[in-house]
DNA sequence: AATGAATGAGGGTTCATTCAT
DNA sequence: CATGAATGAACCCTCATTCAT
């Protein structure tokens, strides 16, 4: 039993510690802040010992910087999934897109922490903006395409695809915000609706 | 006058104090983040000694909720004033409203740094989410009633208020962020247009 | 009336002010302990402003010197008050003095507290030694005369003067002690018996 | 031998350290005093590091508590062994309990001054003080039953007991202040003989 | 690979002291 | 004489990092 607990070898054990790691991490920055997470707070989530972290990411910049990749990793994975499970024709693409962001496996109370904990950074942390401005920008391009072939698919004349893909990608961050601070009162289906209905009404044909 | 205004009289030389190390302390979280700021920066930062901040706020703490409210305040204040200099009609009204979130004076970096700095620590800080979900609620219902009010006068009989309603509350935070995370490629035109070009969609005879 | 209070003119009142130091100098030390006790507590305590004590005495460590002082010439003036007050034979100045130990006005919680205080800096503080020192001496030779006086007067052939005299002297201190530890089990009618018990079985001729 | 004297063993280096650093704490106490008294100043008697203080004892307050309470405890465990060592009967155990508090080991500048540094704080401090009140009620209570059983077997029908225990467990107390304030003019003689010519006085048939 | 004792820099806070009013 | 805002050193404590085991 432990031979197969091990017999991923050395890489594989030293890429699970850090994953476990990274889960710990965001665990405690969602619990305590990004201000109030400590090294040795991770450490002990993980059930680990101080020194811990050192030795697998070197420092605790370090630590960060691969917990938000991970976190851009994640929803960079589930994007892709929901692209390709969800039929060639890009109304069905993009409404796939917009209601992954509203999927409980992505607006996670922790999730939604821990990304807002590291924006709150990104003004002064360059390496955090470039990981961030490097998933939006693939998002909106995305989004914006969708868009461009859905109004070239309908031949919406009056519609500018850039106008609805602002519209579109604004909304869902957003929406973070607002289950963010209150997440008692956020009304997923309303949120749901909201974004249907404006889909509907710029592109008919496609969302009846 | 002058005398008037410089006057060092006790109580409104406390205020002017309070102010200033509340501006210095905007400053220094959009500089280098929440989680590098210390007492000692904002001291430095508004040119005073070590011991002014604990004089005047007794607490880090204390300083930092005062600088929330602060930032919060000082939107509210904006946002009433836009209500009241948009004449009577609801559509101006929120024209207005939605205008004001992209302006130069409200979409600063500075500020975009500050507000996002402290939601990202709402999750872990009760204080910071109540007034923060003090200022939604405000002005989620504000936006509301407006949509309400255009809905009933313009008689369009297919559109949601709460839905309209979402999609722009959530819109201009979703801006902010795009904002925030690049600002050289942030195109406030390009934002402006997404919101008319949706205020038209959904109340084409109000917005022509 | 202001005219009156202040009738006794400048130096009156600088030795009030700094007697009413003193008194919420003393107050503070018993209620907060030597350590916990600051400039600024003093002064609230007077219900004066922080700059007060640096005004009157210069330095903490002036206000606290004085402070012992004062303590160390209220006992001293009790002292002689009780020996003269009682009679010209030396049996009963002995009685009166060792009776003083435990009278409510000396033996008061406030007032104990702040001698085992300062004696708790006294082996780093030459200053506060000298003048304990001081203090014990003197009433150290008193009580060392009485029982002389009385050994010669009652012919006491067997009793070392010195060694009465040091039973009684470190008695009450001990005794004080006891009370501040455990003021609510502390006995006075046993410690008053414990004495006069003592001075009976040495000068069983003059203690009946 | 000098490898197990040595031995960095785990949880006996722990214990060893705070012991350590409990020496380090009386020197400094007795040195400084108990208001000058950094943890600073605690480590470097130590010779160690900063953090080391709150790396074992988690904070000064703890350091403070556990010294005192190391101080009761090596007091009580001489105690013991003075009480065992000196056979079996009364008149004897009580000597050795007097004369305890006179040996040098006992009655040592750095102790006393320590033991006076805590009941200078003990009216503020209630852990301190049931520390010292624990102690004292054991100490009291063995006095007064020493004294008790020696007043039964020699028939001394004119001796109470109280007053005889009060007089010397109050006594010794009493000399360690006289120490402490005049160390040079202290002489361990004399208060040697005013124990024993109390002792003399009161039990004619046990101490001859 | 993992531990956890140790370090020492830096944090928030307290406070004796100064000084303009 | 009196105030109280301001200072800045020193305090206790936290924590990222190092290193012997």
């Amino acid at each position: 039993m432990a031979a197969t607990a091990r017999s991923t070898g050395r890489t594989a054990s030293r890429e699970r510690r850090r994953r476990q790691l990274i889960a710990a991490t965001m665990k405690c920055i969602a619990r305590n802040g990004m201000s109030s997470t400590s090294i040795g707070d991770v450490a002990k989530e993980a059930g680990l010992s101080q020194g811990i972290v050192n030795l697998h990411f070197e420092s605790k910049d370090n630590l960060l910087t691969e917990t938000l990749r991970h976190l851009a990793d994640d929803y960079k994975t589930r994007f892709n999934k929901a692209l390709e499970a969800s039929g060639p024709d890009a109304a069905g693409k993009l409404l796939a897109v917009m209601e992954l962001d509203l999927r409980p496996s992505v607006i996670d109370r922790q999730k939604i922490a821990v990304w807002f904990a590291f924006w709150g950074e990104v003004k002064s942390r360059p390496t955090y903006r470039r990981i961030c401005n490097e998933q939006d920008r693939f998002y909106d391009e995305v989004v914006a395409n969708l868009c461009a072939e859905i109004i070239a698919d309908g031949n919406y004349k009056d519609v500018r695809a850039a106008s609805v893909a602002t519209a579109l990608t604004s909304m869902t961050n957003g929406m973070w915000l607002s289950y963010l601070i209150s997440p008692r009162s956020f009304d997923r289906d309303q949120a749901r609706r909201a974004i249907t209905d404006l889909l509907r009404r710029y592109f008919p044909k496609h969302y009846s």
